[in-house]
DNA sequence: CAGCATCCCGCCGGATACTG
DNA sequence: CAGTATCCGGCGGGATGCTG
């Protein structure tokens, strides 16, 4: 029997913490993306996303580098570079995002068929 | 070599679909909620989470059961019962939302202390 | 190029009150 | 008990402009 979770107090609740900083709209998918491309500079991050805005990519990843699940280097040189890589923090937890990746793609089209079934926006 | 992912189509990309329904702050704790409790009614979801309130769980389960990914069931007397289960769908994730779980588990002490150190908020 | 600063709008979600 | 209805404050996040 597993031990129970207590989802009551935020403070020591993982899954309300995981949530808070995960549950924004683009940490993930930064996550996802330097998971597939190892490497990769500031504008070749926000054109893989495509609709992320400067200032929301600089701030997710602020807070990835923060949390260190992102490791930033910076080439002193003009005009500036500077690369985004995962750590091994940030390796840990790709597997389980691309795992929610994975049973996106195989259940979304039934999802969306719900949706669409019961006439909900 | 895997497919890559077009991040940037947000209708095609199924991790968008994914965060954009459960990157809501209750759906994924009401969903590990019912995983463990198999069947539940309202006013209990409510107090193991503790902190929702009446109408956004309202709102979240409505949401849930739009999806497929919770079921509803109705008994007719007064006052009204009602009980929330997972769906197969709703089980299918599960497993998948634990994973993160065990994750945050595990490595959130070291998050946590990433936070400190570089003395952000 | 890689960002920070500022302004500002939309909507998420809390508080409260009402119904079957 | 299990919800809806309404009001409204906070902040997430977009647009724009400026710096090293």
């Amino acid at each position: 029997m597993k031990s129970k979770i207590n989802f009551a107090e935020t403070e020591n609740c993982p899954v309300r913490n995981i949530l808070d900083r995960f549950g924004d709209k683009w940490s993930t998918l930064v996550i996802l993306i330097l998971g597939e491309e190892k490497t990769l500079r500031f504008n070749e991050i926000q054109k893989k996303i495509g609709s992320v805005s400067q200032k929301m990519l600089a701030v997710t990843l602020k807070k990835l580098e923060a949390d260190g699940l992102v490791s930033r280097k910076v080439y002193p040189q003009v005009p500036p570079k500077v690369e985004y890589t995962l750590t091994n923090l940030g390796l840990s937890l790709l597997p389980k995002l691309q795992n929610l990746v994975k049973w996106a793609n195989e259940n979304m089209e039934e999802i969306t068929g719900n949706r669409v079934a019961r006439q909900i926006k």
